[in-house]
DNA sequence: ATGCCTTACATGGTAAGA
């Protein structure tokens, strides 16, 4: 089983770009961000034209994450539990039915947090992150496979971008979101590109300015977190990246994981 | 150099991204 996670950044603007590598790419599950579109929006048809079930999560403008899959859920959930004021949509969770039984994924949209001195952005961002964390430890106990796909906003480590100085003061590498990472990685997940990389550089966005993708300006910041019962089944990871180079791209490229499943 | 692009919303410049 392949399983994939991208922010699309736009999937309106990008709807040609998502058909054309679903049929070459071939997922099983993808878990996309940045949609940036109300549910009643989402180009859902062209995408069940191409024999894949959608489940969304949206809202006007911006944020907005979504479920694609070959097989239909057997339960859809969405919004991250914790703070029932928040209206930001950034997380839905699916479970599905395999051969070798349940597999549950959820599709995660990490808050920026940039400035890190606003009054609300970062504490936005840490705040969500604790409630990840808090559901990550509960769904942990259920001992199932489980994958927390998605953008995380987060750069785990050093390596993980092109020039660590240029990142020393960012939302993205601060010592405290880089920590509360950590805690969740700590709880038993596996961070499955990490994993699979032997430590080379391996970026998954590349920023549209300043040339960032001729110079590889990138950094690493979508990740599938594995529990144990997933990580066992893990067989390899690849990162997309030539998408990174078509017309019209996302910043971000995918990262799938193939499984036994 | 809080910009350099890009999308959405709206239909002209902002907000947001990372």
């Amino acid at each position: 089983m392949k399983i994939v996670t991208w922010n699309i950044n736009g999937v309106r603007a990008r709807i040609e770009n998502l058909c054309a590598w679903l049929k070459e790419s071939d997922p099983d599950i993808v878990c996309l961000q940045e949609i940036k579109s109300v549910d009643e929006n989402f180009p859902r048809l062209e995408i069940e034209a191409l024999g894949y079930h959608v489940e969304t999560h949206g809202q006007k403008g911006f944020n907005g994450v979504a479920i694609l899959s070959k097989v239909s859920p057997d339960e859809v959930t969405r919004g991250l539990p914790g703070d029932d004021a928040d209206e930001q949509s950034r997380f839905m969770e699916a479970v599905f039915s395999t051969g070798k039984g349940a597999i549950r994924v959820c599709s995660i949209y990490l808050p920026n947090g940039n400035p890190p001195d606003d009054p609300v952005k970062y504490p936005y961002k840490l705040a969500w992150m604790a409630r990840l964390e808090a559901f990550a430890k509960s769904r942990l106990a259920l001992e199932e496979p489980l994958v927390l796909a998605g953008d995380y906003n987060v750069i785990p480590e050093p390596h993980d971008c092109y020039e660590p100085a240029a990142w020393a003061g960012d939302a993205l590498f601060l010592p405290k979101t880089r920590q509360a990472f950590r805690r969740i990685e700590n709880l038993g997940f596996t961070d499955a590109l990490r994993a699979s990389s032997d430590g080379v550089p391996v970026y998954t966005f590349w920023d549209y300015q300043a040339g960032a993708w001729q110079k590889n300006n990138g950094i690493r910041i979508d990740h599938l977190m594995l529990s144990p019962e997933a990580a066992n089944r893990l067989k390899s990871v690849a990162v997309e990246k030539h998408v990174r180079a078509w017309e019209k791209p996302s910043d971000h490229v995918p990262v799938a994981g193939y499984f036994d499943f």
